[in-house]
DNA sequence: TAGATTGTTAATCGATTAACAATC
DNA sequence: TAGATTGTTAATCGATTAACAATC
């Protein structure tokens, strides 16, 4: 299947066909419709159809898309399919929930080790090793690391950060509550709980003033 | 202040102008610019004066924004001066980090009590009572709490979800990788790894290809 | 054949950016 | 006054939705 260029608002809505797919159970039908999967999700038809035009090679008329084609699509289109390696540095509480989230491999996620500050001797979280940071940069040379995922507290994070650049790494996933500044080639990719939380806040707040 | 219609894009700019508004040490001027903001943040300065328009009176040409009306405005307009209480469904790693994170009161939100299928006797985690599914209903029902957050496995998510709104929830952060069935009047409001990972894992591809 | 569904082309909508006037 | 900055109005851009033709 021929890639055509993607605009992000459709590469981020890609990863809920996947898993809403992924979850059918094995008896139903091979086929599904962009009807089903719209009503499904509560999204526009025609938006689910010109979404999976962008990544499968089309369903059939009257009887939808093979379901099993479709996961693979999406898979292959979002690059699921060959494993991404990944370090974390910041080996806290939520770094070490990550460390420990079985599903990343789902998403073709595995991250290799994390890097802390102070950690234990010989420490090992999750099944994975917790090395001092000196040893991140021959880690990632090594193995040709090319994603961090940074969960140290907000006012580390622009140093971590920089020394992941230093050390190869070309998209970055940010937990830390922080703008980060970085060269043009690298991705930084927020995963901004504040941003969520505004909206919920704003939503309820809208609540509120209704009941009044 | 009186406030316009804000749109979702806007909302979702304001809570990093604020956290860089916070960091500005002590000793700097007072007043901000939209232009030095937009620089620091990798922003269009237009964009930055249009959101800064909706939230505050007015800045002052030549000078800027008063930097301290401004986080007041903005902390004021997403409502983190009054703190919302929430519960957490699922205390396994993940919710465990979120009640371990000290940084949500700088949002507006508390963190009242964890639930979970199968919780130790008597236990608390960070600070915070974790009570059996059982408890749940007349503890939200008692301290009117409105906001929900889910950090159980995917599969039980839509179960844990019914039951925060028969309990009177109104808005529900989900944490789980998976589609929210909801009436209407109910946010939510997903804490989408699938869709960070996506991103990332394409910038990723696209590199790759480059090299090639 | 009729009807459900796909996929495309055109219209609408909303958000961003550009141009410019106002102000200190 | 000149220049930096704000704020507004108009133009552009991109994404969503609507209308419709094609297909099985």
């Amino acid at each position: 299947m021929q890639h055509k260029e993607i605009s992000k608002a459709v590469l981020k809505r890609l990863p809920g066909y996947l898993s809403y797919l992924r979850a059918i159970p094995e008896g139903s039908s091979p086929y599904i419709s962009a009807t089903s999967l719209a009503n499904a999700l509560g999204m526009g038809e025609v938006q689910v159809r010109k979404d999976l035009a962008m990544v499968s090679d089309g369903g059939r008329p009257k009887i939808g898309y093979l379901r099993e084609s479709l996961i693979e699509d999406i898979s292959q289109f979002l690059g699921y399919d060959n494993t991404t390696g990944a370090i974390l540095v910041g080996a806290g509480k939520l770094g070490q929930a990550l460390l420990g989230y079985s599903g990343f491999s789902t998403y073709g996620l595995d991250i290799l080790a994390a890097f802390d500050a102070k950690p234990a001797e010989n420490k090992v979280e999750e099944g994975r090793p917790v090395y001092t940071m000196d040893k991140m940069e021959s880690f990632c040379r090594t193995n040709k690391v090319l994603m961090g995922i940074i969960t140290v507290p907000a006012e580390y994070a622009q140093e971590v950060c920089d020394r992941m650049i230093r050390c190869g790494i070309k998209a970055i996933w940010n937990f830390a509550p922080t703008h980060l500044d970085v060269p043009a080639n690298i991705l930084v990719q927020n995963e901004n709980m504040a941003t969520s939380l505004a909206v919920l806040s704003m939503h309820l707040q809208a609540h509120i003033k209704d009941k009044k």
